[in-house]
RNA sequence: GCGGGUGUGGUGAAAUUGGUAGACAUGCUAGACUUAGGAUCUAGUGCUUCACGGCGUGUGGGUUCGAGUCCCUCCACCCGCACCA
């Protein structure tokens, strides 16, 4: 058990009320242990960890170090230390080197010794696993920090819903990128749902195809990446991203004014409005031309902002044939469309499909498109334009937080070089601070700390960043194997004893978040030789998420008539006052109902309302009125039972429905509508669980949510089932009891049926809970219930055993229970009952027999009765004769043990 | 648009390998008991029909002696991704 205890919403909480997140935290978990311990989870808390621990985050930045002392060998296809690296380069260089890097110089041994301590530093940072680079990432000025790709949901934090901005900024930088193509072999291994998997895939986005290099009119070359180097006999024209480095340099001076005016344009709009805006076509020319390289034709140079600066290499070469996009700029802008596909009409759509054969294309017609594909390949890179390729739309994970309450880097700085802080003095605890706030010049909070402040400082200044949300969580079900070790994260032994998690239930919000980057890290330690599997978590189920019932009540105002339209201003002033004052809710039944201004109940309200306001302001009376409806508010549900308002709690909840009045059903109550959604406070739809807790018991509670319905389906909650389970343990209980609640079981030996109630029951709830059924398991629990009360079955054996299947689920009834059958020891150090087959051995079974398909009756007969004989007895039953009616079957299917079914 | 998932009574759902659809619970109806309760017990409850019977697992088709389950088509809803070259 543990807690990822750092974060946002803490810090929050801190700035607003000024304490310390530690203190804040440490109470939240009092409370969260409180709920856990409540509920009778049966946690092994002397694995305790906490993400927040010095003596926890201690190992995340012991693991940070690790991370930056290594590099990805692309050869070796894995991670090895920086030193390896170092040797490399003091004998040969970086030329034959084939890493993960942003390394673009070459250098040779002897470049390399000549290196200046700085160089040489700058250049094993381009190196490194996780490293520190000006990068353009996602700044949200509201949390005043920056975010993840992941932490974004439609253009907006996904914790706040804040507007976050591009900004250029120094950053520690997670090299996930280099894991992409293992990140997604190895989700073959993993026994995950597909839709996480794919989640997953996408996410990392690869795409195969080719590197190509178009070279301009004056000699500048535009690199772009496509997936269909097939189709390169197809391109008309190339489009840069407006952003692309090479768009100010060849644009023509003709075009320029254009050009700049349309950069501008783009640069105005939002990134999210770009992508929501996908209709308009729309671009600049520049004047400049490419030459293809095959047919030597000129092509066209656009800018657009359908290409994307930043996916691939910021430019495409335009295939109008083949990309709906493409062939909508064409057709908008008038530039040519070349079909290159074989009896294909290409001139209303493209065509992207990936069977069609190549025409018009020199060397590459007739052939399907895969094997172009192969071949154009081999023709780029013989000609020396390009090289076959695969990208990722997975980018490097931005690894810092300009945020308090994070794990600090064990990191700092001497004249703006990074060093690290040598394990002898981990952790770097956190500072205090007088604020959780950015410092006047716009640092992290950390930069408020003084030189005492901190427990290891060094060097000229230490890392003002703290880590993300994700970097303890990352590794933290390895501490779980072995939590108090001070001399390493987790031993080799412990690690390789319980080596993966075999079950990892949990929400599939976390796909791109959590799951990605636990994975990310454990094969890092993988390639490092600190553990021996690749993958963290081997099996996981998705529960779905309990959602919250809201309800509503359906507010109306009074629209009325008047006879004289000369209505001075002052009228208008006193008629909106009261109808703002005479407000008025009707039960759902009448406001669903399409003549609600007929009702009798509802033309009496009018009426009463027309003549208070006529009685005062008698030179403005108004003849008649409907309701009109103005909108649904939600309502606490605690004010409900049965979707039956309490109307007076209701109006003394808020001020603002003091004076609420009703319009009541036939029956005389209020009934509310409802909706199933999230829970939320602004819903007023939050039930904890203490409340259920306090009113049924923890063991109803546990129970009920598993009844509720399968573990992987979100549902809402609705407490209206959790009497029929609380009904059930109490007759549970009785089986123990008599009349008068007194502990009575019968010794001796059990019925039969007992015995085959207690062993079906054995039986069925081992399947159960081996395919995590759990809503299946408690009915079972009801039907043996319900059995053996029919029997009056009190016996010891039965009820003993039944009780140790029933305890994970119920653990308080059935450890009293236990007690009380005079056991010492607790339930939980017992064994599992052993399902015993002879038990459920019939003499006779019920035949379902069957005409053409259809059940009509059941005939019971000898189970060890062979197939003849069962036919012959069916053939002969007299209700078989009433049904056949004369006629002879045309067949019959015998089933033993199962059916019988007569084909007429 | 692409990918994934889900469609069964008034409601939550069950049916594990193609073999009695709706178990279990809730809700509702009627009744019993009673220190009147969120208690306990009995009977009924998919739709339709007075009944015999007929119909019934989102739609339409197919395979099969037999389909909620397998195959194809379409529809609805939910989740994720989305100008990804």
């Amino acid at each position: 058990m543990g807690y990822d205890s750092f974060g946002l919403p803490a810090e929050q909480y801190a700035i607003q009320t000024g304490q310390h997140p530690a203190i804040t935290t440490e109470e939240n978990l009092k409370r969260y242990r409180y709920q856990l311990d409540q509920l009778g989870f049966s946690f092994d808390w002397d694995r305790e960890v906490r993400t927040s621990d010095p003596n926890y985050y201690k190992w995340t930045q012991w693991i940070f170090k690790q991370i930056y002392n290594a590099w990805y060998n692309v050869t070796a296809n894995k991670a090895q230390s920086i030193d390896d690296l170092m040797v490399i380069f003091e004998n040969e260089g970086n030329e034959t080197v084939k890493a993960h890097t942003s390394c673009t110089t070459i250098f040779s041994a002897s470049d390399w010794k000549g290196f200046s301590e700085a160089e040489k530093q700058k250049i094993l940072m381009q190196y490194r696993l996780t490293y520190l680079a000006d990068s353009w990432v996602n700044w949200c000025p509201a949390l005043g920090t920056v975010l993840a790709n992941d932490e974004i949901k439609d253009g907006v934090s996904e914790r706040g819903g804040h507007p976050v901005e591009q900004k250029l900024m120094r950053q520690w930088s997670m090299r996930i990128t280099a894991y992409a193509e293992r990140l997604i072999q190895d989700l073959d291994e993993v026994d995950w749902s597909e839709s996480i998997k794919d989640q997953q895939k996408n996410w990392i986005g690869k795409s195969i195809g080719a590197s190509v290099v178009f070279q301009t009119e004056n000699g500048d070359a535009i690199e772009v990446f496509t997936t269909r180097p097939d189709t390169i006999f197809g391109v008309s024209f190339m489009v840069l991203a407006p952003e692309h480095p090479l768009v100010n340099k060849i644009t023509t001076e003709k075009y320029q004014e254009n050009v700049a005016q349309y950069q501008k344009q783009t640069g105005l709009r939002t990134e999210r409005d770009r992508q929501a805006d996908i209709k308009t076509i729309s671009g600049a020319f520049t004047g400049a031309y490419a030459i293809h390289p095959f047919t030597g034709k000129k092509l066209e140079i656009w800018i657009a902002d359908y290409v994307l600066a930043s996916y691939g290499t910021g430019a495409v070469m335009a295939v109008p044939c083949g990309d709906q996009r493409d062939h909508d700029f064409a057709g908008h802008f008038g530039i040519e469309i070349i079909n290159i596909f074989k009896g294909i009409e290409i001139s209303e759509k493209a065509y992207a499909e990936k069977d069609a054969v190549i025409a018009n294309s020199d060397f590459l017609s007739d052939l399907p498109v895969k094997e172009a594909i192969r071949a154009a390949i081999v023709a780029i890179e013989e000609k020396g334009i390009g090289k076959g390729q695969t990208n990722y739309r997975l980018r490097d994970a931005v690894f810092s937080r300009q945020r308090y309450w994070g794990e600090p880097f064990p990191v700092y700085y001497k004249n703006e070089i990074p060093y690290l802080v040598s394990d002898e003095a981990l952790p770097v605890t956190l500072p205090e601070i007088d604020k959780y706030l950015p410092t006047s010049d716009g640092e992290p909070p950390l930069a408020r700390a003084k030189r005492e402040d901190w427990n290891a400082f060094d060097g000229d200044r230490m890392e003002y960043n703290t880590m993300p949300g994700w970097a303890g969580s990352s590794w933290y079900f390895l501490r779980y194997m072995d939590p108090h070790n001070e001399k390493a994260f987790v031993s080799k032994e412990k690690a390789d004893y319980w080596n993966q998690v075999d079950l990892y239930i949990g929400g599939s919000e976390h796909a791109t978040g959590h799951l990605l980057y636990s994975r990310f890290w454990t094969k890092f330690l993988f390639d490092m030789g600190f553990i021996s599997f690749t993958e963290p978590f081997k099996k996981m189920i998705n529960q779905g998420m309990i959602l919250g019932r809201s309800s509503f009540v359906y507010r109306y105002i009074l629209d009325p008539i008047f006879q004289s339209n000369e209505l001075s201003e002052n009228d208008n002033e006193l008629i909106i006052k009261f109808i703002k004052e005479n407000q008025v809710y009707l039960s759902k039944d009448l406001h669903e109902t399409s003549k609600k201004n007929s009702l009798d109940s509802i033309r009496k309200f009018i009426e009463e309302k027309k003549s208070l306001f006529n009685k005062t302001n008698g030179h403005i009376a108004f003849s008649d009125s409907n309701l009109k409806y103005v909108n649904a508010l939600y309502a606490d549900i605690h004010l409900i039972d049965n979707d039956k308002l309490d109307i007076e709690g209701f109006r003394n909840w808020l001020p603002d429905y003091k004076n609420a009045e009703f319009i009541l059903s036939d029956d005389g109550t209020y009934t509310c509508g409802n909706e199933v959604e999230k829970m939320s406070k602004s819903k007023y739809n939050v039930q904890t669980p203490d409340e259920l807790v306090e009113k049924f018991g923890a063991d109803t509670l546990r129970c009920y949510e598993m009844f509720l319905g399968p573990l992987e389906q979100a549902k809402p909650w609705d407490t209206k089932g959790i009497n029929g389970v609380h009904n059930f343990l109490r007759k549970f209980w009785r089986l123990f009891h008599d009349a008068n609640n007194n502990f009575v079981v019968s010794d001796g030996l059990a019925d039969k049926a007992s015995l085959k109630t207690l062993h079906k029951t054995i039986k069925k709830i081992q399947d159960d809970l081996e395919r995590y059924s759990f809503n299946t398991a408690v009915s079972n629990f009801m039907i043996a219930t319900n059995e053996l009360t029919e029997q009056k079955c009190n016996n010891r054996e039965v009820l003993s055993q039944l009780l140790i299947l029933l305890s994970p689920y119920a653990p308080h009834i059935t450890e009293e229970l236990w007690a009380l059958l005079g056991n010492e020891k607790s339930i939980t150090q017992t064994v599992f009952p052993n399902f015993d087959p002879a038990y459920l051995v019939e003499a006779e079974f019920a035949y379902p027999v069957s005409f053409n398909g259809k059940m009509r009756f059941t005939l019971p007969l000898p189970t060890d009765m062979d197939k003849e004989a069962v036919e012959k007895a069916v053939l002969e039953n007299e209700q078989t004769l009433k049904y056949l009616d004369g006629n002879s079957p045309k067949k019959v299917i015998v089933v033993q043990g199962k059916i019988v079914n007569i084909v007429l």
